[in-house]
DNA sequence: GTCTATATCATGATAGAC
DNA sequence: GTCTATCATGATATAGAC
């Protein structure tokens, strides 16, 4: 028997591995401070490892933040996808009801970070987060992460609505998908809308009915009656 | 008369005195970078000024970007007070429709980017950028700017809806800061969720129509029929 | 008010011993 | 894989001449 299989001799001072350990610093801090913000010593400082292992296991600071992201997105890649795929076996051969197809997409969120595997609450900060880091790598890395689902998504809505035009449709998205960063951003955006001066006068988990307030005001957008351009030109003339 | 009074003597290098040309290229390019990102060197650069110039008009990196804020806020607040007082003039003691408040408090943002004495299409971004940086001073900042007309709107909706839970309000009002913040902050986010890969695909001037289908999304989203909360408890037991 | 020169510090990254 | 020690760079801010 190998010693390295001994439970007593396991590993004990680390609680997990130290790529994961510095994944899971690194997310809390990328959430709470930015990522430009947030620098590698801080991060392996609150990981408990030495400051060389950030560069040792993922090359750089930025392929700390791919690696934080990819963690976290391929998850929820996969649960959306699996979501639409078992919306679209209900239907039969028909058309996704758009309830259905916005709650596959939006409620996902929710329903990993109720999940502590999936990042628990940390994972609707991370998402909110994410969406308004100003470097171009993340939004680039973002765009390739999104796509597939994003697709299958647009796809299902185009079925869903055949008397919206598709460009309002996807500008719709557009607009659905910025309320959701934005509220799920945290509660510090709240309080620009809330009197909540002190923490006592919040209400206790204002976030517990959060997800049925999304949705209902997702749904209703997304099905608003179509805009009036009245004289605004499509384009200007060249 | 004196020397300075003389128009042949004005100081014809500088386009613009000092702090306004420091405050105009510090804009830029914190909308396009971001405020870490944004070194002090390359805004003086940018503006042609010294590198000590900031300092002395604005104090720090922090006093530059408040000024900066603040010059652009203060005239947002003003024009939307100024819708606000118009319509509920127009609606003698009646209450103000859902659709003018909403277009008071949103349009004014796309009609105040059509002058370019406001900062034209810049103010956009820089609303769109700024709700989204990590700095806590940003926040308390927009807090304190923001309280007073979102209080006179908050009202505002109160009254026009008065079947609608002032909580789901509140929250709806959130979300639809969040949806503009994300609509507004440029074209980048855009490509997300459209195919446009290249320059050439995306279809000119995609702005010019944002403002009427921004519009119907978050009217249809105020007005929504409201959230079954089912099983979920407002809070969960202590 | 404007400029040059510089003080002081924190960052990301790595070389090389163990 | 882990660690210490260090490098090169670029940051904010200011002292002091003009």
């Amino acid at each position: 028997m190998k010693a390295s299989s001994d439970p007593s001799r396991a590993p004990a001072p680390r609680p997990a591995d130290t790529p994961e350990r510095i994944l899971d610093a690194a997310e809390r801090l990328f959430v709470e401070h930015g990522y430009e913000t947030t620098s590698v010593r801080l991060v392996t400082l609150a990981a408990g490892v030495n400051i060389a292992a950030i560069s040792y296991h993922f090359g750089s600071k930025e392929g700390l933040i791919r690696a934080v992201l990819r963690r976290r997105l391929e998850a929820l890649n996969r649960e959306r996808l699996r979501a639409l795929d078992e919306a679209e076996a209900r239907a039969g051969g028909g058309a996704v009801r758009p309830s259905q197809i916005v709650e596959g997409f939006f409620g996902t969120i929710f329903r990993l970070a109720a999940d502590p595997q999936s990042g628990g609450p940390m994972l609707l900060r991370l998402l909110g987060r994410i969406h308004a880091e100003p470097a171009a790598f993340i939004h680039t890395l973002l765009a390739e992460e999104y796509r597939e689902v994003l697709e299958r998504y647009k796809a299902a809505l185009f079925r869903a609505l055949p008397d919206v035009p598709r460009d309002e449709i996807v500008w719709r998205l557009h607009f659905m998908l910025g309320a959701t960063a934005y509220a799920v951003a945290g509660t510090d955006a709240l309080r620009l809308v809330t009197d909540w001066g002190t923490r006592e006068e919040a209400p206790p988990h204002p976030e517990a009915r959060l997800l049925p307030r999304l949705m209902s005001f997702l749904l209703g957008g997304l099905r608003a009656p179509l805009p009036q351009f009245g004289d605004v030109p499509p384009a200007p003339p060249a």
